[in-house]
DNA sequence: CCCATGTGAGACATTCATGTCTCATTAAAG
DNA sequence: CTTTAATGAGACATGAATGTCTCACATGGG
């Protein structure tokens, strides 16, 4: 609980506040600053000594989400085992930032024409590559693009955190419901050819 | 084109309008008004005589994604066949409405303290009889909850609307791509139980 | 003890979306 | 043609959030 980061004094934790906005904006996407601070147990002033303004600290949250998301994927050893195994460490690993994940999936609406971060794009291209590694060792259907499975995986994400957040979803079954419907969907061999309607 | 509505004259298309703030607003959910307007291609006056103000044309718009949930669940036939075949239906239904939903389904946080429309408790009600139905038949697996199943749902319908809005997903791949992970991790029988990692 | 640094509180100007208003124009109905 | 109604364009005031500033206080280091 000493030597944070630059040098000496008791300067908010950086990584608290951050957590406090992520919590906050995850069910309110428009609250103020001021509420953000609050949420923080600091004042807007020192908010806004840490964090130029309130487009920094989004930038910041997505920072800290892309940080999270690759060492999630890092833990996850995506490479190793079974690819639906390696579903399973992933979905664990990320769960505590699903929050977190939910609410810069819906902001990236934002940054539509300006430029997005690579680090998205290297995410997505892990998260894929599972599921390429899926289809090409015949765990994983084919008809389902890997872009698509990434997709709908930040989806569930987003859902059974929303789902969690207002109680319809016990916290303790995130990781099963989400794991059992996407790998379920994802693996290959169904009981029967299903027809069109 | 004529006896619009009310009375005479050529009124606004009131759907026209809602149709593009819809459109807009999901990919951007903070537009103006001034963008909205100009999106439908009227005023901002105009579009101020119509709805009294944004908070008024958000209520419009999920009245109108109540409407056609509504519909399209009417469509479905939901009590009908197998339930998966229902699922198909339904979704098939609901994609023209997928965009809106999207919409409305993220900006739902905003009314959290606020009364919740009644509507979407009849239409989660509705969808997620659908899964204990098929729970009950035997088609669906008993381990995921109606109400998760009705989650993911939404969640997917989102999924898939932004994945083909920035081009990750072929609009035409739309139904087949949550229809096919939806009910495959819905349905029954698998290649080979599963075990915790 | 004294100094330096980070903080909280509040004042202040600025920006921007919003809501309201007026007025001219256009189009349909009589 | 005349009347009526709806629209488009723009001006204007309002309110809220933001960004910047100052000052007093607290705490830790020297």
């Amino acid at each position: 609980m000493s030597h944070m980061g630059y040098r000496c004094l008791m300067a908010v934790d950086r990584a608290h506040v951050l957590r406090s906005a992520a919590a906050l904006l995850t069910r309110k996407s428009t609250a103020t600053m001021d509420e953000v601070a609050k949420a923080a147990g600091i004042s807007r002033a020192t908010l806004h000594r840490h964090f130029a303004g309130r487009d920094a600290l989004v930038r910041a949250l997505e920072a800290l989400g892309i940080e999270e998301c690759e060492a999630a994927l890092d833990a996850a050893r995506l490479d190793e085992g079974p690819a639906r195994d390696a579903v399973h460490r992933l979905v664990r690993e990320i769960e505590p930032a699903a929050a977190l994940l939910a609410f810069l999936y819906t902001e990236n609406q934002l940054f539509e024409g300006e430029s997005q971060n690579p680090g998205w794009t290297r995410i997505d291209d892990r998260i894929a590559a599972v599921f390429r590694r899926g289809q090409a060792t015949g765990e994983f259907r084919i008809d389902l693009t890997p872009a698509w499975l990434t997709e709908a995986l930040y989806g569930l994400l987003a859902s059974g955190a929303w789902a969690v957040a207002e109680g319809r979803v016990a916290r303790n079954d995130f990781h099963y419901m989400i794991v059992e419907l996407l790998l379920g969907g994802a693996l290959r061999y169904h009981t029967e050819p299903r027809e069109e309607s």
